[in-house]
DNA sequence: AAAGTGATTGCACTTAGTGCAATCTACTCC
DNA sequence: GGAGTAGATTGCACTAAGTGCAATCACTTT
């Protein structure tokens, strides 16, 4: 056994993105990418359901990252505080694939079929924190919502944190955390 | 001439949604949609962009009929309140829909698709909303998250609303405004 | 060597969606 | 009435996504 190497799905992958780099997302055919990493068509389908799916194959684990920091949290800590900081510990520890993200980030930004995933993907995440707060004994409708305003809250601090600010991003999200804050605080009562 | 008929575009509309109630929507096809209106699955999309686009032929109109609502409310509204008045009386109009309404929800429930569309839309309409607190010089940050705030709430409220309860949509909504109220009030300054 | 297991592949198929040229329809103008 | 014209409809040929199934290949076990 020699040094290690991708696997099929890593190889696919990263002849994807190479291909969507340079040609941008919408010009690449699933052949061309199978074909560039040196398989075929048909197995593509064996190790992505769709093509979509390739620039999103890290979302499962940052929902099962975001879902395990949260649970950590003291439950004595308020709903809205937990989520945001159970998401920004998760989101610094995506720090390593910056790149990665970015592109990404082009990507989405230039196609309409990837932001559809990526929002299914964003709810899906939603859905997991509010799940985990339902077990902390918050009302379902605080849950959602809690989760949904913390997610807004991420989104942004998020990508104003990849596309180059050097802010932490806790101190990001904390920022925007005040924002709501004042945001909500004057509606009347 | 006679009688009023709904033309081409409305029979598509009809054809299809009877035939998703009937079998649900992957499983009809457009050829089946056109074939049912009396008419070739090519002049379908003269007509409509994809499949999917059947059932959100009337965002466009809520989403101007809500930005038009929000210009209309005065500037010294606050914004998320400006934001929540605006979806209440907008989304009050839609009761006329309530039937479609129903179906529409049902089918996006069950179909990946469909979800990705709607949240598209969803996005779409956030976006118009922050584009017009802009105007209201209010600054980005707080026009984005209070726009999605907004639309946070109305989800919320909308869904129980359609989903048979008595109430008003603009009670639901406030009584939903006053959840998240007390969502961020606990967290710490 | 035989047998088995899992990944890869070929093939045939359905469906979405597009571009282009032809045709059909209704309406106008002479 | 008849020629013409603008717009809607259609046929056709094509690309590409995605699926089901059976065959094959590579590699390990016995």
């Amino acid at each position: 056994m020699g040094r290690w190497e991708p696997g099929a799905q890593g190889r696919l992958q990263l002849a994807a993105l190479e291909l969507f780099a340079k040609r941008g997302y919408s010009a690449v055919t699933i052949a061309d990418i199978a074909e560039a990493a040196g398989l075929t068509k048909r197995t593509f389908f064996n190790h992505f359901p769709d093509k979509r799916e390739i620039l999103f194959a890290g979302a499962g684990a940052f929902e099962e990252s975001v879902v395990n920091h949260l649970r950590s949290i003291p439950h004595d800590v308020a709903a809205l505080e937990a989520v945001v900081q159970a998401l920004s510990i998760a989101g610094s520890e995506l720090a390593r694939y910056r790149e990665f993200s970015i592109l990404r980030r082009d990507l989405i930004a230039l196609n309409v079929e990837l932001r559809e995933r990526d929002l299914v993907k964003m709810v899906s995440l939603t859905d997991a924190i509010a799940v985990e707060l339902l077990k902390r004994r918050v009302g379902a409708t605080q849950a959602s919502l809690a989760a949904q305003i913390g997610i807004s809250i991420f989104n942004w601090a998020y990508d104003k944190w990849i596309s180059g600010n050097d802010l932490d991003l806790s101190e990001l999200m904390r920022t925007t955390l005040f924002d709501v804050r004042s945001i909500v605080d004057v509606v009347a009562t």
